[in-house]
DNA sequence: TGTTCATTTGAACATTTTTACATCTGTTCA
DNA sequence: TGAACAGATGTAAAAATGTTCAAATGAACA
């Protein structure tokens, strides 16, 4: 029988944690988990293709809600959805002009963002 | 009653296209299929919270799953999961020492695509 | 070889997410 | 005002995803 460390105590979960100060010096470092959740929701956003198909219709012009209906061959329900998804993310904006809606791009980070994710699939 | 444009003849989905002559100029200028949905599959690999933190903690050094186990206070069976979805996506790599399996990011491309994530929400 | 330990795998379950359909809001224009 | 139209929204059904539990793998070492 070994001698040492004969009392389990209380840990923070029961699962072995083989290396206990690497594993405390990372959580120190850690960001806050609401920051981390946040990202997580953002990069969600991205993670679906329709929303991906009208970021790159966007990416060539502003589009009315109608007109992505009719490049993504969905229907404007199912566009204005995916649409307010992408509005409360802040990746896109509109402005209205009489009955119709304008969709764009919101600012250079959505491009930058895409334009990274394209570099890892190309490789 | 408008003159021109008066039969609506076969169009590929049923729902009216506000700007026909946007719609297919976008249209030719979009990517493949194929490729919009690889890097939707992408992004969705980084849209999960649990799969966020684990790539915040390699972010600080290389960590076995037990150690990660314990840093997200999750199951080694839970977090060995998330890991083959990073590694499918090739976000991370991984040696082997004895019994242990080392994990660690796989590329650049991961730490600068979190950055550019980073900055979007923190604004 | 047989045991131990770190990790992986598979199946089941709960939750989340996407889509479809119907309905509602709000603007234009007769 | 009210008909027509663009878009938004609620909700239910369908599909995809994450976590848990139990069992399997595979390396190390007695």
């Amino acid at each position: 029988m070994t001698n040492g460390q004969p009392d389990m105590s209380a840990k923070e979960n029961d699962y072995l944690a083989v290396h206990e100060d690497v594993v405390k010096r990372v959580l120190e470092r850690q960001p806050a988990d609401e920051y981390l959740y946040d990202l997580a929701e953002l990069f969600k956003v991205f993670g679906d293709s329709t929303r991906i198909r009208i970021l790159y219709a966007l990416f060539e012009s502003e589009l009315c809600v109608g007109d992505l209906a009719g490049i993504l061959a969905l229907s404007p329900s199912a566009v204005s959805h995916q649409l307010k998804i992408l509005k409360d993310a802040k990746l896109v904006r509109f402005r209205r002009e009489g009955k119709i809606i304008f969709y764009s791009l919101d600012d250079d980070h959505v491009r930058t963002i895409l334009s990274m994710g394209m570099e890892h699939v190309e490789e």
